[in-house]
DNA sequence: AACACCGACAACCGCTCGGGG
DNA sequence: ACCCCGAGCGGTTGTCGGTGT
């Protein structure tokens, strides 16, 4: 009976049945469901299935701006824990955020040749992912008054120990934050130069984040 | 056209935790 | 107090499609 478990990718017939069942009887109990529906997948592979492919409301598609931006904040609160990232993100699946984490942010953290964890790239982000994303944002929203930045920000708890709190101008320190509406200021500015995450893609903004410009701007301010 | 490489996503695996007996 | 089992979580691997050579 154990060598009769199904494994690797979910076909139609498969997913009807476990979203049939599911409708109806509601989550739980998924070894039980795996073996009601006739399905021989684990109650694991099941529960899996339903959580990041099946559930309803889903959100299917590229990380927004503003989810990009919120994933940065919340994990440099918590970490890798994605569960509790995602409770912020709805629609989003852990495994889909945990996914983004590790093919977007963490290959930035490889092209600033650091680890994704280190002070370093934590001050790339602060000093100009962060900002730089928050721009994108705002000019967004003056281009499309009629849909707002939708941004969820979780309130700060008292268990909450971090520094972190959820206006970007708290994070990013005073001389940088300027950088977001302020052209004038030439430290921030000057070093990244107009448009360097401008591309036509609907989603570009980790596109041609570490420039040569950029490197060479932060390996002066923050890494020397 | 064929192959290699890479990125994105789906799925699996191992571990931990909590509840019930 | 201990054990067992189900569920959840995070890390890792597999697969597939797109792109470059």
């Amino acid at each position: 009976m154990v060598d009769d478990v199904k494994k690797g990718p979910w076909t139609a017939e498969e997913d009807s049945l476990l979203y049939n069942y599911v409708t109806v009887h509601g989550e739980g109990h998924w070894n039980s469901v795996a073996r009601s529906t006739g399905l021989k997948r684990t109650g694991k592979s099941c529960r899996l299935r339903w959580l990041n492919y099946l559930r309803p409301n889903l959100r299917r598609g590229n990380i927004t701006l503003q989810e990009q931006l919120l994933i940065l904040q919340l994990h440099s609160r918590w970490g890798n824990r994605w569960s509790k990232i995602v409770e912020f993100l709805p629609g989003r699946t852990d495994n889909e955020i945990k996914n983004y984490w590790r093919t977007r942010v963490q290959k930035q953290a490889k092209q600033l040749n650091c680890d994704v964890n280190s002070q370093r790239f934590r001050d790339a982000m602060r000093l100009v992912w962060i900002p730089r994303l928050v721009e994108r944002i705002e000019a967004a929203s003056v281009q499309s008054l009629s849909s707002p930045p939708s941004l969820l920000l979780p309130p700060c708890t008292d268990a909450d120990t971090s520094m972190l709190t959820w206006d970007y101008k708290s994070i990013v320190p005073e001389h940088m934050s300027g950088s977001c509406s302020d052209t004038s200021d030439s430290m921030a500015v000057d070093g990244f130069g107009a448009g360097w995450w401008e591309g036509d893609g609907v989603d570009s903004s980790l596109e041609s984040l570490w420039t040569e410009e950029n490197i060479c701007f932060l390996q002066q301010h923050l890494f020397d």
